[in-house]
DNA sequence: TTGTTGATTGACCGGCCAGTCATTATGGGG
DNA sequence: CCCCATAATGACTGGCCGGTCAATCAACAA
């Protein structure tokens, strides 16, 4: 067997760990879950994860790696550029709405993300992980209102930094109200909102109407 | 001693033991605190945590009637009702920004009670008064919202539902993003966005300008 | 079939910590 | 000054789980 195809073999049985302790994570959160467990939900034996990985908590990191590629595939590679900007942040809002909405059994491991981000003792790696992700996502948005102003569809006063902030911020709050309050329709909650954002975005000699 | 004057007594001291427990959950996260720790950092023995509290998660949970106790105090008595709507969603959005920016230490400790409501054994408990915390939250924005539209200062299209939701959403979803990324300014960030947003939700006859 | 190499296993170990409780301190009344 | 009730203490214990590693297995070559 060529080393090249056991690297695949190798590389594909990692994720299926990953993928394993991703649902196991999400199901108890990092300190309840064992390695046992994880193991006995990948069908292997506890001693094989650590064939693959460091420790528990490089384990953890594989998980979030994951997570992170996952959400970004899904949601900031939406629309193409050259359409209309306010179209295109709809189309960003409402992927990312419906990613919500299909994705709940993830919300538990993304806050138990964002609280390694915050207190885990290793948390430096954590930090810089998500804060590079928090960039990346706001320059989507801030490079679309920007297109947007120089073409001259949204109004030359907005701070596109602080808007893609803000957008971002309210697709997290939002998905962390829609898992604590399961009636809640993200979908709809998004609409409501960008709706009159975009109104006043929008550039004085473009119609702005209901 | 009369009882009454016993019962201040324990009540204060009870009050203290949750600050110190808020200290050092907020420094290490619920599973990395000790109950060694917290009674050190309280200035008492391991045992006395006891006398007060069923055991650990009673004592966090406690914690987080606490910190929720102080958000709302702080972020949804703002501004009196005669004001203008948009006056007071910008109190409102301004006080937040403002309480984000002064109380950086209790992120860490509002993420772990977010985890908390996720999966936690006994997740139902978190889960349900926050829950009912981001209700009353919204409700907040919702009815400014509502009697900004009876009295016509705010379009009639608009979803005060969906608007507290988002509202409340970006304000979490900032201080996210504030503690990931300690350069972001989160007055700055919501105000360049509550600006636009407020301009799409008047209603027309009022002027809307840069 | 047998030898060799590398992957896999899971029993085991050591450390950690929540929670207990026998002991000690406190303080107010007699 | 002593007594007693109540509060506080912290050494101790039992269980749990991350991480290890000697033993076993699987695959392949000779």
């Amino acid at each position: 067997m060529a080393p090249k195809q056991a690297d695949a073999d190798k590389e594909q049985k990692r994720e299926q760990l990953v993928k394993a302790a991703a649902q196991v994570f999400a199901k108890r959160g990092f300190r309840n879950a064992t390695m046992e467990e994880i193991a006995q939900a990948a069908g292997t034996a506890k001693g094989t994860l650590y064939l693959y990985f460091e420790d528990k908590e490089a384990l953890f990191y594989a998980v979030f790696e994951w997570l992170t590629a996952r959400t970004i595939r899904r949601n900031l590679t939406v629309g193409r550029a050259e359409a209309p900007s306010a179209e295109r942040l709809y189309a960003l809002a409402e992927a990312a709405a419906q990613f919500v909405a299909e994705n709940r059994e993830w919300i538990p491991l993304t806050l138990e993300v964002w609280t390694a981000g915050a207190s885990r003792k290793s948390r430096q790696r954590f930090a810089t992980a998500l804060r590079e992700m928090y960039v990346q996502h706001r320059k989507v948005i801030a490079d679309i209102v920007r297109t947007g102003q120089t073409r001259g569809e949204l109004r030359r006063d907005l701070d596109p930094d602080a808007l893609g902030a803000a957008l971002i911020g309210a697709m997290d709050g939002l998905l962390l109200q829609c898992w604590f309050d399961p009636a809640l329709d993200s979908l709809q909650l998004l609409q409501g909102f960008v709706d009159p954002l975009m109104r006043g975005m929008r550039a004085n000699n473009q119609g702005g109407n209901a």
